[in-house]
DNA sequence: AATGAATGAGTCTTCATTCAT
DNA sequence: CATGAATGAAGACTCATTCAT
């Protein structure tokens, strides 16, 4: 009754405990196969527990979502960045963005296709992933359009055409692409040049 | 006795038959979620109907993946552009890769999530979608480099880039996305741009 | 319309194809785990051929059995045999029975395991085959006792004991006991002496 | 905590109860035509706690078959009898086999059919009772012919006649016998007497 | 008479969820 | 709070049987 700040973290730490050997399950075997008794024999409890901190199977899918919402912490790093040059700035989301992707990615792994399943989910991923970005995104190709840093675009699908480019790579590697996997690290750079250069060869005479 | 072609057209018609109804409820509620009664009934037939032409619920996965691999066009249409212009190519692809998509994001909606979380399908899916075109652009890419109608880049990378850009754009439409909904026919043209002359401004004095 | 008898005989010849086929799927795998597809393929015709010729997959069983019936010719051989010697006789029944079970093991390892369970056949079985020897051999045993060549005994429960002796060997022998596959020619002899002499070692003095 | 040995106990009630009502199903229909939904409601419980403590229906037949094993105490009461006369072992063996049977009937009726059809249990059937018993009898057969108290006869052949002689009365009773049912408690006495002296009429002078 | 596609009831088995201890 | 035994609805798949051709 008096020990509130202590019952929280404590329940907190179990319910971190759970969502992540939910991610583990989920990622190796997919939403439905996995079954709760295995997630609660990956976690070390048993399946009664899980349901004293979540109502249903869904909702570890929900908590592993919304942590990795908060895991993201695109904002600090990338603000300074907001107002240097632009290929670096590209160059400083991409790296963002790929090394995020690679803690992630198992949790993608876990969620991704069930999101593209269920409706719920897939207003919450919409609003938490894609669309946080997306506005960010473009209210920065804008700004930088009217600056003449950027040539004037079709905004909105410039960026999911950007955004689209990273949803595909995780689910290229997560399909298992080699060249992906061994090539990962220069990623970023290969990505902002292309977008930021183009492939078209260099005019000059 | 006269029925062997009569007989192995009205096989394949009764498989469209169920494939269809399969594409339509797995990309309703997913593969899990998708109940081979529901399936049946969708197409008008018994359950025990399915499994004269399929041997289990796995395989419909499957048959959607052959026919829809069977649609891809790609070749043809394309052949003839890769001789022109490397801007118009990128449009060529990038338009035929809408359209397809236009045509087969239904069956993608079915198969995409099961195939991230099936190791097999995932095999497959990858050689018959992902490497046919990866090759075909690789070696584009590698010519048209040596011809200097295109920087030199890091030609996988790039590549899996490109094709990245649209599996996740079709993820972000599945997602429900509204920009890409609406300007969808634009997309061809915005990529092409995007990829060959980047958002570099024209430097011109 | 005209045709009755060469009718009559095609039909016997179809029915028989089809005991033939039902009887060796049943064997292999028992009745339940063999399917009348199985069957129909076995025997070189379609599934619904079946039907036209026997109502139900339970009548393959009856008509199994039956023609093992009529396959017995226990009584011809053996009549003659009535007359002779006791200990002759025992070597004749024996032998007979050995021989018929050689031919007839194959099906009765189709019908066994079923009969046990299906009270219709259980009766139809104790029927055409238990009752009819028993009684036979009941008569004959009473009468030698009679005539003093056999020993006052509980007769029913003697009879019952030799032909328990001949079901459970065959079921022995279903179980794979390779002592009576090995030894199965000596089984008449020694069974005779074992039941007409005993064990006792000779009083001689 | 403090439940490991109480839990044990637990467990194998539980498992007792669900094999009881498996035989009793088992036996009055057959192991293919019993459902695990009557197995569950002849044993009072659902259908899924079933498969909390067996991991398929076959299994049941398993559980069945080697709980009869252990409740089988041929040997102690048999051992002492070894050593005695050769017709009051007989006897013994006899009686003890058939109180035996008398017991087991049910569970046999279960399993038996199956048996005989399915090779897994066919092998686990014959190790866990024929050749146990066998390979005693083979041994006390042969030490007694040694000592002149038995006639030299061929001794698996005659073991085997004898173990089938038990067998048959089983399935003699199974398919409804009335004979045996009425003089069942006879049996023991006749048959000993059959083995031992044979039915030869005692030659006095 | 023969076919074999269609049927749909029935089966075993899984698993998220509940609740008494 | 934790447990894990019990639940029972739901699902994929099988197969004897029918019937239009």
């Amino acid at each position: 009754m008096s020990k509130d700040p202590i019952r929280q973290q404590l329940i907190q730490a179990r319910r971190n405990q759970i969502l992540d050997a939910a991610a583990t399950v989920f990622a190796e075997k997919g939403f439905h196969r996995a079954s709760t008794k295995e997630i609660a024999s990956s976690a070390g409890i048993s399946e009664g527990t899980i349901y004293n901190y979540f109502a249903t199977k869904s909702d570890l899918l929900l908590g592993i979502m919304t942590r990795l919402a908060e895991l993201e912490s695109l904002d600090e790093e990338l603000m300074e960045a907001l107002q240097g040059d632009v290929q670096d700035f590209f160059v400083a989301v991409f790296r963002n963005r790929v090394d995020g992707i690679q803690q992630g990615q198992e949790m993608l792994k876990a969620i991704l296709p069930e999101v593209m399943v269920n409706p719920d989910l897939s207003r919450q991923f919409t609003q938490q992933f894609v669309q946080r970005i997306s506005t960010l995104l473009e209210q920065y190709v804008q700004a930088r359009i009217k600056m003449g840093h950027i040539r004037p675009v079709n905004v909105p699908l410039t960026v999911r055409a950007v955004q689209g480019m990273f949803i595909g790579l995780i689910v290229l590697r997560i399909l298992g692409d080699e060249s992906l996997e061994s090539g990962w690290d220069d990623v970023p750079e290969v990505l902002a040049t292309l977008v930021f250069d183009g492939l078209k060869p260099e005019k000059e005479d």
